[in-house]
DNA sequence: GTCTATACAAAGATAGAC
DNA sequence: GTCTATCTTTGTATAGAC
């Protein structure tokens, strides 16, 4: 059962993470929705919340990595748009009170010995940036195209969840999402 | 010296969310920052903590709204290309410690009573891209047009100060300023 | 209106039995 | 590895003198 405490304190972290912010996360919550035991946390995590956090987003980061690697590349406005259907219901969700686990972590109070969130944070998008631009680039986009159309897309992607966590609807995601496909067609094609 | 208190409070509260976040801003640290008593919160804030993020996310709101309404609106790329010049320095500081105190009141937890921090962040949201949807009227675009393009302004403005935060620099802002600035210019003309 | 002092709760972090 | 119990700090919130 270690690994699966150990994960599934993590998983609840990464919902924690997305509700309330990183400094809006407690053990408490972490625990009581992990099932865990208090003295667990610096069993499994020594270096404490900082790692907690740390950790969570990384985890978060590979999953939005691994479902980014899966949008069809046939055309660059193909992957824009399969990009686009694949966050919309995660934008959705920040809507009504969720929001971006690695967003939060790169928000933390940075501190002496306690960069770990803010680097995993980095880390990550920086993941998302290169497996879109992979994508791009398999779509038939040169290096410097996709990596500057991908940049954009996590920009947006990002500027979304806060536009929807304070607007409480996803109206600015969609008019975004038709601006920039609209680029991408404009500029590339179908 | 009552307004000032006041106000100095404030500008405290607004410096302590663009680096801490809604969570991690502490009255301490307002308090030592503004030079207030402790006592004085409550006397201006009958609200708490609450109140203040609120109306420190009020003020920081129209503060940057009374700066976009500045910007030449000679043609449509160009009210673009003055958006981008006018954020590009406030981005560059999310990349050292920080960020938007708009977001930071937005992605406060959310509760029975304290919903004030994420409808100051609403209202702030919607008066800076009615005000460049205004802008772009004044341009020449059509009203549909111009909400569409404000709302991915402001979209990528707040995801542009989330990845220069975690980053820690402002190169993903260059990148989708360029996009986007390619985008009006396709769409609108020079 | 402003200050000092303090109550009260919640947070993170440890210790040690099992 | 896991649990219970506890320490320490920090935070919000109040009371009351000036």
């Amino acid at each position: 059962m270690a690994r699966d405490t150990r994960a599934r304190m993590i998983a609840a972290a990464v919902r924690s993470l997305q509700h309330d912010g990183a400094e809006g996360m407690s053990f408490t919550d972490v625990l009581s929705a992990s099932g865990a035991a208090r003295g667990a946390i610096y069993h499994h995590f020594p270096g404490g919340k900082s790692q907690l956090v740390a950790e969570a987003a990384t985890d978060n980061g590979n999953e939005v990595r691994a479902a980014l690697a899966q949008v069809p590349a046939e055309s660059p406005a193909a992957v824009v748009r399969g990009f686009l259907r694949l966050i919309r219901p995660v934008v959705l969700e920040s809507a009504s009170g969720g929001g971006c686990a690695v967003a939060a972590a790169a928000m933390t109070k940075s501190g002496p010995g306690h960069d770990g969130p803010q680097q995993a944070a980095a880390v990550a998008i920086g993941s998302w940036i290169s497996e879109l631009a992979g994508r791009l680039t398999v779509a038939g986009l040169a290096a410097d195209e996709a990596g500057e159309l991908a940049s954009t897309l996590i920009t947006m992607l990002e500027g979304a969840h806060v536009l929807a966590r304070a607007t409480g609807g996803i109206e600015c995601f969609d008019q975004t999402a038709h601006a920039l496909t609209a680029l991408a067609e404009g500029r590339y094609g179908r």
